[in-house]
DNA sequence: CGCCTCATTGACTAATCTCAAATGGAGTGG
DNA sequence: CCACTCCATTTGAGATTAGTCAATGAGGCG
């Protein structure tokens, strides 16, 4: 039941995202659609998982964004990174048990639910596959790592330039942006939250860029109007987004 | 040529470390002697990891502090984690190829350097040993996560004490730390790069936690006056430091 | 001694937060 | 269709946190 390469290609983000690292083959392209066509619906406001959970299960995003935060004492929370459509969700807690935090729809969310014998046996059948997954997985660290920096060490402005710079490169890997800009259902609540910001001065940041130029965030697009202005600003380097792959396979 | 067990316990940072987590048979003991035993010096100000270089060796810290960085136009440094007597440097750069951060010592350092050979060698000799080397990886992602939540939801008191609080816990696993306190080679600078500070401003907030009588960190020294207290001010909780162990091995 | 680096402190400035209020859809019930 | 509510956005004013600049001290070391 393998569907045209073309096809498989085209509406599914997942196998999208990896076919831009390694060229998968016919059965590791099945394998990917087989998990697609699994896709279940989820609403906003539950958590999909949940900090100290045990059921170590991970998700495929197919359409609609989701956010992995923390919650502090206190009611404040951070956010730790998005997913958009062909991220995996809860990858490392599959992995590494390291489920120490929520992940939450932000818009209506489609997914497959992966167990972990699943995504092991799946691993010993198509290596590639694997190599592929694990690949995706050292680049969402690596995105960690420069949201830190991020929170550390730019301003409120280079924050968010940095940011949208982020998200527009991998929202282009899936087809889902262009240089030009993209949809973006994130509130200013939610840039708050990611960016260490309180959502007032997130607001003042954008009509600060939008002022200037650099970009225009209203009524949930995103259209960058200076590219290489916003780059300058935040410094972005897009080395780290497309570093190369990982040996354990 | 084994050693007594309770020798290589004693003297082995990273045998006190790893047996925290699983018992090691005799000879996953003998590996990490063998490799403790091949320790060389590494002096302050030569970095041991350089960003985008393409030699990806780990090393395994006998003794001294290093500190993990990133550097930005402009001069700025964020430093994204330290490393303990026992640790792990650039293990992710070697499982992973992710070496886009640099590592320098931040005393006199002895430490093994471990090739990408050797170590998937022997991960497949020695299962344990490698589920919990894989258990310390997850462990130094968790540790990210809960440093970017520092920097972005904790004001510049709670993130020192926290910062202080996970140093303590860490420490004490190897035996470099009690609950009262702490020597710590760390100078103002170092901490205001990682803390996101400004040193000026590390040294008022340390004054300010002196004189609350919480902390008193002074000549290289950090006496915990009142723990309690500490843990209270920063919400630590030191789940994220003891979750359980990975499932790949 | 002279030269470092690090720690300490004060005075001032800049960035960001908090509080408060106004605006403007989008949906809902009547 | 209108009145009403809810929620996100927008803006202003003032408070607070943290940064910058500058000067001084204290310790280590050739």
């Amino acid at each position: 039941m393998t569907e045209p390469i073309s096809a498989a290609f085209l509406d599914n983000p997942f196998a999208r995202k990896l076919t831009a690292f390694v060229a998968l083959s016919p059965s590791d392209l099945s394998v990917v659609s087989d998990l697609y066509r699994r896709r279940r619906p989820y609403p906003v406001g539950v958590d999909m998982i949940h900090q100290g959970q045990s059921d170590h299960s991970a998700y495929l995003l197919a359409s609609g964004w989701a956010c992995s935060y923390k919650l502090l004492r206190g009611g404040a929370r951070q956010i730790v990174d998005f997913q958009i459509p062909g991220d995996f969700i809860g990858l490392r807690s599959v992995l590494f048990r390291t489920s120490d935090h929520n992940v939450e729809p932000v818009t209506p969310v489609h997914a497959s639910v992966v167990t972990q014998t699943e995504l092991l046996n799946a691993f010993s059948l198509t290596p590639r596959l694997a190599t592929a997954v694990l690949w995706a997985a050292s680049r969402d660290e690596a995105m960690v790592v420069e949201h830190l920096v991020d929170l550390g060490r730019r301003s409120a402005s280079e924050r968010m330039a940095h940011f949208i710079l982020e998200l527009n490169m991998r929202l282009r890997l899936v087809g889902l942006a262009d240089k030009a800009g993209f949809a973006c259902p994130l509130s200013q609540y939610l840039l708050a939250d990611a960016l260490g910001l309180s959502a007032v001065h997130v607001n003042r940041v954008l009509r600060e860029l939008r002022e200037e130029g650099l970009m225009t965030f209203q009524k949930g697009q995103v259209v960058i109007d200076n590219y290489d202005g916003l780059v300058a600003l935040s410094s972005f380097d897009r080395d780290y987004l497309d570093h190369d792959g990982p040996l354990l396979a």
